[in-house]
DNA sequence: TTCGAAACATGATTTAGATCATAATTTGCA
DNA sequence: TGCAAATTATGATCTAAATCATGTTTCGAA
């Protein structure tokens, strides 16, 4: 589904400030929201108020199908992560949405099937994996993303809120990654090398 | 999509012996697989051997979607907990079930997210809870599928396997929520209570 | 009905990573 | 450009759960 044929469509444009609340757990789905412009995170939060990063979304992604989907409570909070334009898109025209764009229906289970995927890798290495291996996965799979040369903008609170980990694990564990060359880091970037060991 | 439809349609069964291996990690996805009886288990391994449980499949549903839909090599193992009967759908034919097949197409839209949000809850889980709260989280998901005042049929080291921890963790943990009560537990059994607390 | 294998149980010890404390850098923005 | 806030860094201690060891109980097949 492409943003500019919602707005033709007339769906209207909500701007969410930096770190404006989208959704929260508890609240029943009315929406999917697609992104005009922007970014927003999606995390939960555990009782003692740890955060976990379950997904970051851009510019031409949509976020919160699942649950409207489904019909159940958000688990997660939905954040904006800077000034983000998003067109939220009500039950009854989504599933309209569904069944009249052509694609669409296929570009949702794309979706859904990458976002398990993702998924089930995190949940194989937050079951058994030990710290190193968790961030080698993550980092590998982050890189994987952008260019060859170029490096992570994501701080080591970011790995953390992604990993499960603690943030002083994390500087400790890529300090050890580094040193066994297994990634390259640079005046504390991590950058994607030359040649990616890992295609995931 | 209806089993018997595809046999109708002349798609082949195919019977899997309790603990055969019905495709594992790194090999590419060629079908998707739908099971007219029996039921199969998918884990991955880790390194050092522990298995986790991605996910159990009965009768009627069907698995191994994801990685075909995106083309990427399967991460888990998956095999047959009992004797089964299973209808391997190829690439192009499932496809084809997903344009011409009514409903079949939303259908595998509330499959993955009903999927999405299992692992969403237990990636929280994972990376923030502890033992006792993960134990609590997934004994009352598994409760809501069985009748008040049955019993869950699962093993201790099923728990563990599904919630990243050990046997013998599980075993005390177990102890403990009976102890205070948040479970209740016959014969070392695990039975659903009158009132469900938890509506997940 | 018995016998061997699963499953459940429990204590002792170890350990990976959390937690706590404190400081050095880096960043962005006033 | 100066300075507070964010990020990175590092050592010391603590702790939840893993690991190891060794039963006991339950269950299913012969």
């Amino acid at each position: 589904m492409d943003i500019q044929q919602l707005i033709e469509h007339g769906f209207a444009i909500k701007v969410y400030l930096k770190d404006a609340l989208i959704y929260e757990p508890g609240m029943l789905p009315r929406y999917v929201y697609f992104i005009k412009s922007g970014e927003v995170r999606m995390v939960t939060v555990s009782e003692d108020g740890k955060e976990f990063i379950q997904g970051i979304f851009k510019t031409g992604q949509y976020f919160g199908e699942p649950a409207l989907i489904i019909n159940r409570k958000y688990l997660a909070y939905t954040i904006a992560n800077k000034e983000s334009e998003i067109i939220p898109v009500g039950r009854k025209q989504f599933f309209d949405l569904i069944e009249t764009t052509p694609g669409f229906s296929i570009n949702l289970i794309q979706t859904l099937s990458n976002r398990l995927f993702y998924k089930s890798m995190m949940l194989e290495e937050l079951a058994n994996e030990k710290a190193e291996h968790r961030l080698l996965t993550i980092i590998n799979y982050l890189l994987n993303d952008i260019e060859v040369g170029d490096s992570l903008k994501v701080t080591r609170q970011d790995l953390a809120d992604m990993t499960g980990l603690r943030v002083e694990t994390v500087i400790r564990e890529i300090k050890i990654l580094s040193g066994k060359g297994l990634i390259e880091v640079k005046r504390g970037k991590i950058i994607r090398p030359d040649k990616s060991r890992l295609a995931i």
